[in-house]
RNA sequence: GGCGACAUAGCCAAGUGGCUAAGGCACGAGUCUGCAAAACUCUGAUCCCCGGUUCGAAUCCGGGUGUCGCCUCCA
């Protein structure tokens, strides 16, 4: 079945063709880890991995090369400020390395809460300072890069087409009102390739022109093509990185080896916080772990993900998120209820189900659609095996883990409030039902609230 | 100032020319249970406004209104 995928390049929605059908090679812009990731950035990974699972549900095999900024992204893209590393590790008073590990190490916890697989390759920048410098060089070598009293910059007058993703007039930007003008560049928008240490600067490298550091795009444009090459299927990354980052990777790559790195640009749209926009000075970033504190499994979040297709702005609440909860238990249910269902469920209605389900995630992973259909499938009168089978196959897909308990939420209950559940138990055994209601209430009034299942009693916060 | 996105039932959201406009959550009704909860079943919209194209538009075109985003840190 044909797979189609909107490409940023060519602003439309095209049927997707595999340099090598057999091995399709993705490059994804990590983390800078510098800070926590936020569920904004996990959006993101998550569209990623169901680029993933989908490829693979499709058949393909894959190479999928993913960094990890630890060096050269700086405060502000325009060239100037701090190294956000260095911020960082001055702030919390460490060292880069501390600073990155630290965030690597949670940023891969998140992952793995949320089901996300991991790359077949992971590239940190700082491991990669040879290789960059290389590029660097062949740049000048090329004659699309020069050198100031500061930095190596790119020349972004050499190219053709510049910007290229973006559609849009540099003469129309406010280009003045960028802060600092450097006078000694050629063209406003030429962009650091290379920067010259200061004395005392904690992360820097011999280079050709001496102790200095990467600009933030070189990393991509050269990890990418040493473990991909010159030219390879699918590039992906948040929206925000188009009109920067990607578009002076691209930059780098014409001028280095005179191609665009990928035939396809798929880009996810934004995570927004109760309508607005998710940022630090507002107060409303949210991470992973807010989301699991308040009792909810990871998977909660990439459930309501899916509520949106991945091109839209998608409003996080938490009105949102419990009612993506409820849909998560029911869907669990739903599939123990097939799992231990004798119906007899025809061949058509699976084939037709499992079509229409691999039809939406082909349609530019049209994840919203596709659970219609495993809603469709899940609410089904007849109760089967092959039902179950048949979610188990989608939730390759999903990543959901549906044939998993729901993970119990961890309450610390106090003694006080296990020894009333107690005593309530025993009230029902007897079937006093006055004195039963009656420590039910005084459970609520304490704060905790317990309810009857069918394995049992419950308490809730 | 420049560029762009979006506007579909209470909320989230799919659908981009044609069967009765997917689906999830909430509400309501019901089944079940000592009650409550859970679970399960059922139930709701003519698609921001105006004009146009067409046999036919939520879907295309023009205008308007509104919300949001980017150009400055951010996936």
């Amino acid at each position: 079945m044909d797979i189609y995928f909107y490409n940023t390049l060519t602003r439309k929605k095209e049927k997707f063709k595999p340099i090598n059908k057999n091995e399709i090679r993705i490059y994804s812009c990590g983390p800078t880890v510098y800070k926590d990731a936020t569920i904004g950035n996990m959006r993101t990974n998550i569209m990623q991995d169901i680029l993933r699972r989908v490829l693979k549900y499709n058949g393909y095999k894959l190479k999928h090369a993913m960094n990890i900024t630890d060096v050269g992204h700086l405060v502000s893209d325009g060239d100037e400020g701090e190294d956000k590393m260095l911020k960082s590790a001055r702030e919390e008073h460490k060292t880069p390395l501390e600073i990155a590990k630290h965030y690597t190490e949670l940023f891969f916890e998140d992952l793995k809460a949320l089901n996300i697989e991991t790359p077949e390759i992971i590239c940190k920048a700082t491991d990669h300072i040879p290789e960059m410098l290389e590029y660097v060089e062949k740049l000048m070598k090329n004659g699309y890069a020069y050198e100031t009293s500061t930095a190596i910059y790119f020349d972004i007058s050499k190219l053709d087409q510049y910007p290229i993703l973006s559609n849009i007039n540099l003469d129309d930007q406010k280009a003045g009102a960028r802060v600092d003008v450097d006078t000694e560049k050629r063209n406003p928008y030429d962009f650091a390739l290379w920067i010259k240490a200061p004395k005392n600067h904690l992360m820097k490298w011999d280079s050709p022109w001496g102790p200095s550091y990467p600009g933030w795009h070189i990393e991509c444009s050269a990890m990418g093509q040493k473990y991909l090459g010159e030219q390879f299927d699918i590039h992906t990354g948040g929206i925000d990185l188009i009109p920067t980052h990607h578009e002076n990777e691209i930059a780098q790559s014409k001028g280095e080896c005179g191609k665009i790195p990928a035939n396809y640009w798929i880009h996810g749209e934004y995570l927004l916080i109760d309508g607005g926009k998710m940022s630090k000075s507002l107060g409303n970033v949210y991470l992973i772990k807010d989301i699991t504190k308040r009792g909810y499994d990871a998977l909660v979040y990439k459930l309501f993900s899916y509520s949106c297709h991945y091109r839209n702005k998608l409003n996080f609440t938490w009105e949102g998120i419990d009612a993506a909860a409820k849909s998560l238990e029911r869907l669990k249910n739903g599939y123990q209820t097939h799992k231990n269902g004798n119906d007899i469920v025809e061949d058509e209605k699976i084939k037709d189900l499992e079509k229409r389900f691999h039809e939406a995630i082909n349609d530019d992973l049209n994840m919203p659609l596709a659970m219609g259909v495993v809603w469709e499938a899940v609410r089904y009168e007849k109760k089967s095996t092959k039902i179950a089978e048949l979610l188990l196959k989608f939730d390759t897909v999903l990543g959901l883990k549906i044939d998993e308990e729901q993970k119990a939420k961890k309450l610390e209950i106090p003694e006080e409030i296990l020894k009333l559940v107690e005593k309530r138990k025993q009230a029902r055994e007897e079937k006093n039902w006055e004195e039963s209601d009656r420590l039910r209430d005084l459970i609520k009034e304490k704060g905790y609230e317990v309810k009857d299942t069918k394995d049992g009693m419950q308490v809730f916060y």
